[in-house]
DNA sequence: GTGCCTGCAAAGGTTTTGCAGATTA
DNA sequence: TAATCTGCAAAACCTTTGCAGGCAC
């Protein structure tokens, strides 16, 4: 995907381009891996003191919607993911964690299916269970 | 996977047989789709009148570690599966509705790899992001 | 009879909503 | 200036916890 500016993606859809969008953005780039809302609003905080979490929590639909992030629903509280590789993620079932699995997904199977039944398959979320090493 | 009465299964874990386990669990195998914790105990409340949430969920962790269910993160509140066939979900992102895909999961790459770096990985949910045939 | 299970009530944590004031375009 | 966006507070929501009484074994 070709990287654009932050500001010229937000303009090109109608959303206005504020502080706050810029630090968020800014902070999910560099963490460069999933984190809980409460998690980038902490760091964001320390950007822009003030930053409200429902501020956090709006903004993180917007990226969404543009693709920014992808929310992946692990378990415990959601997780907002910058890295657009499409990638597995590892929950551990008795800690919690969870973990990047870097192993490409191949979804196609199930893709078609849906597409066969009218559905629109935007993107694919894949969680794997069990326990980790500190856990087993 | 060879059908086992539920009593001796609770039993040869150790757990006891209750009225409430047998109408959950009778519960669940009548759905036989993935429901929510509410739905189920709305089900269930009609057959054993006073049956409690906290029983449901207890209930529903139990079948869990049991193998009995499996918990599905399709976005909104957590859905029970009692079918045991590896099968992906879709969740719509417009009207939240989640519909099985019965295709089978091809998760042998990632899990490979998860293996490979010493995790132990017990099951693979699979769930797809869109928009359903209403929505779109 | 003993110890697990249940129901009740309440707490906990996450996410959303309503509204007034600030800010972008 | 006009409409969007933010912060605050509170609500809504789902799920878990603590404890007293009931029930399976």
């Amino acid at each position: 995907m070709f990287r654009v500016e932050l500001s010229t993606t937000l303009r090109d859809h109608g959303h206005r381009v504020t502080s706050q969008r810029v630090i968020l953005h800014r902070v999910l780039t560099e963490l460069n891996r999933h984190a809980t809302a409460e998690e980038i609003a902490r760091e964001a905080e320390e950007r822009l003191p003030g930053m409200s979490l429902p501020t956090v929590y709006a903004t993180l639909e917007l990226f969404e919607d543009l693709g920014l992030v992808r929310r992946v629903n692990a378990g415990g509280p959601t997780l907002f993911d910058p890295n657009p590789d499409g990638h597995a993620h590892f929950a551990c079932r008795e800690c919690g964690a969870v973990l990047d699995v870097p192993a490409p997904i191949d979804a196609a199977g199930a893709t078609a299916q849906a597409q066969r039944a009218g559905l629109r398959v935007e993107n694919v979320e894949v969680v794997l269970r069990g326990l980790c090493g500190r856990c087993s």
